[in-house]
DNA sequence: TGTACATCAGTGAACGCGCGTTCACTGATGTAC
DNA sequence: TGTACATCAGTGAACGCGCGTTCACTGATGTAC
């Protein structure tokens, strides 16, 4: 192992995914991460500053995924939860942080921006298929929807026999919410 | 103080409700909770044995209480979401202990009984309203619909313009997935 | 091609802290007689 | 009414642990000349 890793912060980031989609981001300890990069103890905080830095990290690439994945999904609202689930079980980690703003810096600027560029995503196309009247409930509802079932997917609270493809799982649902069209 | 406290196992729950409320599960010690109660630090395990134990007894209190006020809420789904939603705000706490069964023994007894009975409760609600085709996409949709509305609110999610009255906001949301009527 | 130097990524020893758990104990309560 | 005794709730000292943070340092890299 070279003196110099060359790319720690990368390594440190994935480290850390791996650790909060095992045990959640409580059990995250800055020490358990230098070992499993095979690095001293102390390098986590020279790049990272603190535990919050880190997590603030993970919470910026998070939000800037979720909107990517968002975008993509085009302007079905449909389609905009199901990759809203897609990127919550795939990333389970991002999302975990994401929604714990207490945990980092949430008023970091290149989290703000991420969080708002997915904000947006969800507007538009929450605009495409309502009248002006019913879209702030429609996009709370559907945001609510998806958010709810990715997180009690998650969570395990579903009955076993819903299978482990949560995506199939999901689109019977979102079609119950946005009618069978 | 007395010797004997008297009510030191309550008055335990009541504190690790406090302390979760304000800092979440992870931020919970015993240690602080003997403090809170004005008691020596080795009380808390004398009654609860361990952490994982006392999130146990947070966790089917939790249970048996969601159980009763979706029972309370009567055959109408959308005011059973309406329950779901308040008991989530008004007991944060144990609501947020409840579904992350890696922090509490989920498979006790008196946990599962309790978790079971909220269960009948929102599949009774759900048959009322559909046929049997749909009656696992619909709970399962009005089961994410509340839960995720619940999440997004706690954490802090939604626009500060949305107020303060969870309630009076989740109305207009769930109606929207169960139609105008 | 070679040397000097600045920069900075990563080291490792040291510190103090709060934690969970253990365990022999003490004091209050209630019951038997 | 009084005494003896069992029970059990709560004590407090002690332990070892992993943590975050600090700081003087060392080794690798790149650039100027």
């Amino acid at each position: 192992m070279a003196y110099h890793h060359g790319d720690l912060r990368r390594t440190l980031l994935a480290a850390a995914s791996e650790v909060i989609a095992e045990s959640g981001p409580a059990a995250l300890s800055l020490r358990e991460l230098a070992r499993r990069a095979g690095v001293s103890h102390a390098a986590p905080a020279h790049h990272f500053g603190d535990k919050a830095g880190l997590l603030t990290a993970l919470a910026a690439d998070g939000w800037s995924m979720l909107a990517d994945e968002l975008a993509a999904a085009g302007p079905d609202l449909r389609e905009a939860g199901v990759a809203y689930i897609r990127f919550a079980v795939g990333h389970r980690a991002h999302f975990d942080v994401m929604f714990r703003p207490e945990l980092y810096h949430a008023e970091d600027p290149e989290v703000a921006a991420a969080r708002d560029r997915a904000g947006e995503s969800l507007a538009e196309q929450v605009g495409a298929i309502t009248g002006d009247e019913d879209a702030r409930a429609a996009g709370l509802a559907a945001w609510s929807i998806a958010h709810g079932f990715a997180a009690l997917w998650l969570g395990g609270a579903f009955p076993p026999d819903i299978g482990t493809n949560a995506e199939a799982a999901a689109r019977p649902v979102l079609k119950f919410l946005f009618g069978q069209g």
